[in-house]
Formats: C-alpha cells, sequence, structure tokens
DNA sequence: GTGAGTATAATTGTATACAAATATTGGAAT
DNA sequence: ATTCCAATATTTGTATACAATTATACTCAC
C-alpha cells in the first residue's frame, strides 16, 4: 500500500509562501500580516506563524512591528549564494566522490539520462527538475549534514535564476556538459577532479546568471 | 530612558536550549517532548513550539514521532562547519574590507583591544566573548546578508571548541597574532590578502580544534 | 495649522482547548 | 510463548480566546 506522508498545514504554507517570494509573486517590500494570510488561506493563524517563523530565518521576510515585509532575493544576495554554492557544492561533490555507493551512482546516473531526454525534447520545466534533482542527489550523497543543510535552501533560493539560464540553449548545452564531467569525475572515484570541476560550474552558472539578471534588470 | 526591546519567550527559548545542545547540557539522543519542557521552562506550549522548530530548521534536533531528538554536533560537524567557514568567512573579509568605514574600522580596532586586554589578564571567559564579537564583526562588516546567515549559525555552533581551543595557551597568541595580521590587511584596504589569512586562520583553528577533539574524544 | 495627548484599532505574543495521529500497553487466541 | 488486536495513553497539529504591545486616527489646546 502507498505510502501517504501527512503534510502539515504549516509545511504546505512555508512552502507555498517561499515559492511565491522566491517567484517574484510577492514583491519586495509587500507586506504580509498573520490575518490577512488567514483571509486568503483559509486556516488559522498557527500554521501560518510557523511558516513565518520560518521564512524568517531564512531571511526571505523581515518583522517590521507592522507586519513581515518581503525581502527576496537581490541581486547582491544572488551574488554571495552563488560564491558561497561556488565553494561548498564542491565541497559536496569531493565528498560525495568519497562516499559514493554503486545504488548512488545508479542513481544519478538516471537523473544524467533524464536530463538528456528533457534536453532532447526542450522541455524546459522538467529540464529544470532534472537540474534541481542533479545538483541536490550529490549534496545528499555527500552524506555531510551541514553541507546539505547550508546548500539546500540556497538551491531553493536559485530556482527562478537557474530556470531563466536554462531558457537560453548555449548556456544549457554548456550546463550539460559540465554536469557530465562532474558525473564522470564520481564515476571515476576522483574526488579532487569532481571538486574543480563542480566549482568550475557553479562559476560558469554564477557569471551567465549575473549577466543576464544586469541585461534584463 | 534606557531602551528596553521585549524579548520573546520563544527567543529566549530558543536561545537557551540551542546553547544546552551546543554546550552538551542535552547529549546527543536525548529526547525532549514538548509537554516536558512545558514542566521544566513553566511557559505554554506554543512559544516551546516555535523554539523547537527553529531548532529544528538548524538540526540541532530532529522529529522522531515521539518527541524530538537532541542531535547536536558530531565531530563529521565540526569538520564541515570550519570547512564552511574557511571559505566563506574568508569571502566575508573580502567584502568587509571593501565596504570598510572608519567608524568600524575603529570598532575593530576597539575589539582588538580587548582581545588584547583579556589575554593580559588570561580572562578565558572574556577573551572568548572577544574572540566571537571579532568574527561577528568581520561578518556584519562585510554587509552581505547572504554571508552573513550563512555564517552566524556556525559562529555559535563552534561556541563550544573555540572556547576550548582558547585554553591552550600557544594556540591563543597563534590565534590573536592572526586576528591582528587580518586586522592591518582590513585596516590596510587590501581585501585580497584579509581574505587569504582569514582562510589561513580559520583553517589552523580547524586543525587545532579537530586535533583536541580527537585527543580527548 | 501644528503638536501633544488620548482613544481606538490593528497586530502580534501567549495560553489553552480540542482534534488527530501515533505509540504503548494489556489481554485473548493459538 | 507469541502474535494480533483493541483499548489506552501520549504526543503533536490546529483553532481560538485573550493579553499586551504598537501603530493610527482623532480631538483639543494653542
Amino acid at each position: 500500500m502507498a505510502d501517504f506522508k501527512s503534510v502539515s498545514l504549516a509545511d504546505q504554507i512555508f512552502e507555498k509562501l517561499e515559492n511565491d517570494i522566491i517567484l517574484g509573486v510577492y514583491p519586495r517590500g509587500e507586506v504580509l500580516t498573520e490575518l490577512k494570510l488567514v483571509e486568503q488561506l483559509g486556516v488559522s493563524r498557527t500554521p501560518i506563524r510557523e511558516a513565518l517563523r520560518r521564512l524568517e530565518q531564512e531571511h526571505l521576510i523581515e518583522e517590521s512591528g507592522k507586519g513581515s515585509v518581503v525581502l527576496g532575493i537581490t541581486e547582491d544576495d544572488l551574488e554571495d549564494i552563488m560564491n558561497i554554492r561556488h565553494h561548498i557544492e564542491a565541497l559536496a561533490a569531493y565528498y560525495a566522490t568519497l562516499n559514493m555507493t554503486p545504488e548512488g551512482l545508479k542513481e544519478l546516473s538516471h537523473i544524467m539520462d533524464l536530463q538528456d531526454f528533457y534536453y532532447s525534447k526542450w522541455d524546459i520545466e522538467h529540464l529544470r527538475q532534472a537540474d534541481d534533482a542533479f545538483h541536490d542527489a550529490i549534496c545528499s550523497m555527500s552524506k555531510r549534514n551541514v553541507i546539505m543543510d547550508t546548500l539546500i535552501p540556497l538551491h531553493r533560493k536559485t530556482r527562478r535564476y537557474r530556470k531563466i539560464a536554462l531558457e537560453n540553449k548555449l548556456r544549457t548545452v554548456n550546463s550539460l556538459a559540465e554536469h557530465h564531467a562532474v558525473f564522470d569525475a564520481i564515476a571515476a572515484g576522483n574526488a579532487d577532479l569532481a571538486r574543480q570541476l563542480t566549482a568550475t560550474h557553479i562559476e560558469n552558472a554564477k557569471q551567465h546568471m549575473l549577466k543576464r539578471r544586469q541585461e534584463n534588470g
């Protein structure tokens, strides 16, 4: 029988609000009050408060005496996030290589196939999901809790910009090639190479994102 | 008239529990239930729940169906934290140099004096506080939100080990010398040097902490 | 018209009541 | 003795009531 995990309202609301803030549905400066959200979402204040506190801890909102002000992701934030990923995701790839298992490698290999498949169909939404899966898998497979805890929120915060990047065919071709290079290094058990290639990949992604963001505003 | 900021019960409880977990008052594996904490702390479940959720987000505890299990800081965690600090705190020092103001420099200079003073008195508790202040100041002065958000929880999580490190006179002498070198680089406006010296400082601290931890268990 | 002061409203902080899910215990059947 | 099932207890999730704080609006004095 299928295993239906009951997801709390607080979790659902956190995910919805986080996503809406990251995607710009709630623009920077908008004020969210608990009562307004109660009316909009049709639940009591308790789960809403919990979600708001988690958003506050991730600095996506900020208390202001009169409601929570949406902060969102600024250009400086994006640059910081990518700089941090540049170093820490490289570390994750290093540990992932050291701690790799046959099952893990098979799973990663499957993700590679998915990326190639969705690229051939030019299905950007699924491509972004596969991109998510690739980066999150390397995180998890590092089996290093602090590294995972640091990176996974940063992945979520860049979701919007990774989607935009994938709309550029040239960048996507390069990105997939870089993913394959990282995968090969991991498969070969070359942890130092995996680290170095990951650092390069993130650095390239950062350059592309910042350029696009400056072009478009 | 003095400005008394009202600190919520939830904040107080979070800080208390975080500190107790980091310092090992609640050992790894101990189970905290909301009701037990209600009795121990004499407040309702609401602020306790909020504190527990924040601890969960920092992965200091973990839900288990039957109460929250204390995770604390493992040796792997400590290594990860110091590896992350190695890279990101160096970045913070870089930005702090670029964004330094005369007032900031004066404040940092005062912290340097405090460190020297408490060293001369061999007052370890105050020395640790000054050490906290030094590292947090560089974080804040970077004026980079994501960098601050990443580093400050990691500083708190290493509090215990930084205190232990400071009990070793040789390490403390070296540490203070490294701080002075970083300060001089910042004061001279040499951002790249500040970054490099900070990286070295954190790397040295890491080596010392891990060695001590292995010796003592 | 401006400012101080007060009343009012809006908002968050905390406690508590209740519902739902989960674990534990005890006992009966085999 | 072991396993299954039901009854009970424990624990968490959610809603709501109330208190305290803070912002807003209004009035009156000048």
